[in-house]
DNA sequence: AATGAATGAGCCTTCATTCAT
DNA sequence: GATGAATGAAGGCTCATTCAT
């Protein structure tokens, strides 16, 4: 800000910027033990020791770029994504499954590295698991509990909710997890923007389906 | 716990096998990368070397643990568990989803250990990946394919072939992929015999009504 | 010798150049696959890491050690040393065959490690051995050649090249090679300045007879 | 010898000699340090076990090798091979070195092995080495100071005698010694039969001359 | 604010040797 | 007499971290 500042005036934070960028690459690609460094360091054209520097290890760079994708990620593609006015629920759960299906699978930035480093925490939870049930997943959990209720048609037990809602869920995270699975045994399989479109369709229909088929059906009450 | 006294009376099985069961352990709790030799021989009661000796190395270890487990996880609970003679198509697919529930959750042993190391290797494949794929994962979705096709009643396309087995394999492994999530919040879940058989019954009736609402809906052919 | 002080007055020379030096001599004395890192940075006072980091590993520091002391050598004692103006081919041949004695046993540097150097990759050859005999071996034998041409008036056939080159230059290296038995069966001999001198003029006045004997004697062409 | 022996009659101490047999090729081939237990037992058909318990260790198999590689040698190429009666020195001069150079070359046994293994013992000298020169190497300087004082039909000084014999004698080791260099430099020196009488030819003509011109100069002490 | 040099712990692997059969 | 199993030391290398500038 100073008038005789050094001709570095362009990269004020750059690096630490640049670092975070590549970092959140790297760890998605690779996950958080195999990564190195050096890997990010290069990736980001800075020098070795600059993470230590800004974010004072592996550890805390980590946590950095999980809290960066997180909010960016639910910021381009909340759950509401391209809802009328006056939803009808089965309008509400296509809205969910498709904002979460384009929130991981479109664009090379944010959504898609998250959804990869949440699975990696879903392997090898670290404490940013526990942060991100509390910020995101209860949050969603109860929604779609919302959505389901609205479905059947009746109030839920917490077991039918929870068989419900994981049905769905499932059907939708399931391209995320097994990515590495279904690249190697359906290749022509990539997730292209038509392709998700009939991916959000098809689950919202099959899931509609489960419901309605039961909405009389009680499950009763497991043994504690 | 006299000097001198040989412990050979607590250790009738050979130092092999010792290292195989505690390899399937440490590997499935911490991953390939992260476990060392030395966790696992520790483990076992045995010398550093002996992983080399009998194995040839940690990657060959791991394979033979990967094919342990694979084998003995699919004799104790084949897929057609507890079929009886002619099966309706409803029931082979009770029985597909029941014993991968059973297989994956019942018991401390290779199943259980099975499942998770098949996780990891989707979150970091390793050359194992692609041998289950051919082994076991591409014979259990042709599978999977003729009892869906037996449900709707009509031949499938590749497409909708994919999205139905997807649909219903998809509720299953959630509960393994998703496992840290659900401890965390749903801590009531333990998975027992009986949650599993109610969750069985569930996956498969939920998937039922969903092909039965597909029988006469054909989804289009994805553009290239 | 105070406790906290700094020991950097005595090692002003930089932790790489140190390991260098200290590679070079663990290198000729016990060979390459005998020496150790260990071994190495311990006498250079450096870490085990400073090899990785400087060098890229053992064989590049082998590389590294080879070419210093290839340069340095030759830079001290080069094939023309001493030589006048339009020197006869007898003076010629004495250069060459004092040089390589003054390179291989004056001084307690590189040129000397050089020698045993090159010996252990006769004995035990590594990618190295193919670079210098492309980079030196080969020059130096097309010298040697042409100063023996000169010698003897008349052109050479491959055969005869050979066997005069190698009738020459064979007394030289043999000092270098026979190091240890020498050194057991004529203690007497230390290789000092003196010496070397004498053994220069008798090997050259010894060739000169020989080349001149075969002046007028052909030798055939062996069979193929 | 017992009437009721196993049916192992076949082997008495065969296991040994295979031992042996598989120990010089692979110690001459990749040297001492490099071999390994393994390799040899490998190459033997024998347990591994089998090295420690027959000699007591790799050390105590390498003199055992080298014992029985000298003796076999020299048996095969004695220096006054093909001599006939009432020589003159001339004569005696090629028989040395004819007989060196196919007691090196010729074969694949014992004589071509020794060769290498006494090069491997200049570079690195081991226990057997001041063995090897009391025995051999000694009495073999002395015939060969005495052929050279024939030739030069003076008595000659410790410091001629020396010149002299090194003179000659390096021109038949440099072959041995540097064989991976010419190798590598003149591929088409295959030290076939025909070759190495050249080989004798040209060294013993080569250095007669040198001898020759020799008889009349006398070379000074050296300082002590 | 930022860097290149240097560190030490830890990993996988290899090898000669020993032990119990 | 002979063997397969098991051992422990040591080697090269990688990596996150720290230090002096």
């Amino acid at each position: 800000m100073a008038a005789g500042m050094p001709d570095t005036a362009e990269s004020p934070d750059k690096t630490r910027q640049r670092i975070l960028t590549a970092a959140a690459e790297v760890f998605a690609e690779t996950g958080f033990r195999n990564a190195t460094i050096r890997q990010i360091v290069e990736k980001a054209g800075a020098n070795i020791a600059a993470v230590n520097y800004h974010f004072g290890g592996k550890n805390q760079l980590y946590t950095a770029v999980f809290e960066q994708a997180m909010s960016a990620g639910f910021a381009e593609y909340p759950v509401n994504l391209d809802l009328p006015p006056d939803p009808t629920p089965e309008q509400r759960l296509l809205a969910f499954v498709r904002s979460f299906f384009l929130r991981a699978f479109v664009g090379q930035g944010c959504g898609t590295h998250l959804g990869r480093l949440i699975l990696r925490e879903m392997v090898e939870p670290t404490a940013e698991l526990n942060r991100r049930i509390t910020d995101t997943m209860r949050p969603m959990a109860e929604h779609l509990r919302q959505i389901v209720q609205q479905i059947v048609s009746r109030p839920l037990s917490d077991d039918e909710a929870f068989l419900f809602s994981t049905s769905i869920i499932s059907q939708v995270v399931f391209h995320k997890h097994c990515r590495e699975v279904i690249a190697r045994m359906f290749p022509s399989r990539t997730y292209g923007r038509d392709e998700l479109e009939q991916l959000a369709r098809h689950v919202t229909d099959f899931s509609i389906a489960g419901l309605h088929a039961m909405r009389s059906k009680a499950i009763g009450k497991r043994a504690p």
